[in-house]
DNA sequence: GTTGAGCGTT
């Protein structure tokens, strides 16, 4: 009952497979069991989680047994709240058995004969109801927006904008820059290393790019005093302003 | 004690 992502794959001869997202990090698979299994036969529930950490990564895989439940249960499951969190139900994309999985369903590859008795009765009304929960789907997703503006504009943008950039970025991209600041960092580490730091410290010849905490040390006091300054000495060195003033 | 728009194990 509750071995659920202790052992392998009981048998995915032909079964579909559900993914849920958005689920909470507390959540295991023995809670989402009962949920989708109310809805059709669950084979088997599992839940990723990290190697290091062992915590769940925030979704599971539900696998059905057919694809009637399995489509019901996106349908009701899918947006509704569970453990104070709206889960999203879809079919499964990718994976291990991606290239045998179509539609989230995956084909048999064995030499077993799909001359099964399982009707899975492809009724047209099928397209209706992928457009209804279409419809049904981006509305929520608006509605969920508005609630993480809502709530977590700035923290959901900056965590947002990194995760994209994690995914959405080759590794070697971000290992050059590392390491390209890694070196700048050691190549100024070593003219740190002079007998003198103190005196390279002083004239500050360094763009600001090279060390956001100089910057910020600097930049506290320097361009608002240095702004005006050079402005009106730029501008105006003469007392002429005075003339014209007075 | 935390997180989040993301696709899986023997």
């Amino acid at each position: 009952m509750s071995h659920f992502g202790r052992a392998g794959p009981p048998d995915i001869r032909d079964t579909f497979s559900l993914l849920v997202l958005n689920i909470t990090f507390r959540t295991t698979a023995d809670d989402l069991f009962p949920l989708f299994d109310k809805y059709g036969k669950v084979v088997d529930v599992f839940i990723p989680r990290d190697r290091r950490t062992g915590e769940s990564r925030g979704f599971a895989f539900v696998r059905y047994k057919y694809a009637d439940e399995a489509q019901k249960a996106v349908e009701k499951l899918d947006g509704k709240i569970v453990d104070g969190r709206e889960i999203m139900v879809q079919f499964a994309k990718y994976g291990p058995n991606a290239e045998r999985i179509h539609k989230g369903r995956i084909i048999e590859t064995t030499s077993k004969t799909s001359g099964r008795s399982r009707s899975r009765s492809p009724r047209p009304r099928y397209r209706d109801e992928n457009r209804d929960r279409d419809y049904r789907r981006r509305s929520r997703s608006r509605s969920r927006e508005r609630y993480d503006h809502d709530r977590y504009r700035r923290r959901e943008r900056d965590r947002r904008r990194r995760s994209r950039s994690r995914s959405a970025s080759p590794d070697h991209h971000k290992d050059r820059w590392r390491g390209r600041h890694e070196d700048d960092r050691r190549s100024r580490s070593r003219s740190n290393d002079s007998p003198h730091p103190r005196r390279t410290l002083s004239p500050r010849r360094t763009p600001g790019v090279d060390s956001p905490d100089a910057q910020t040390s600097n930049g506290a006091s320097v361009p608002k005093t240095v702004l005006p300054h050079t402005r009106v000495d730029s501008q105006s060195p003469t007392p002429q302003r005075s003339d014209a003033d007075e």
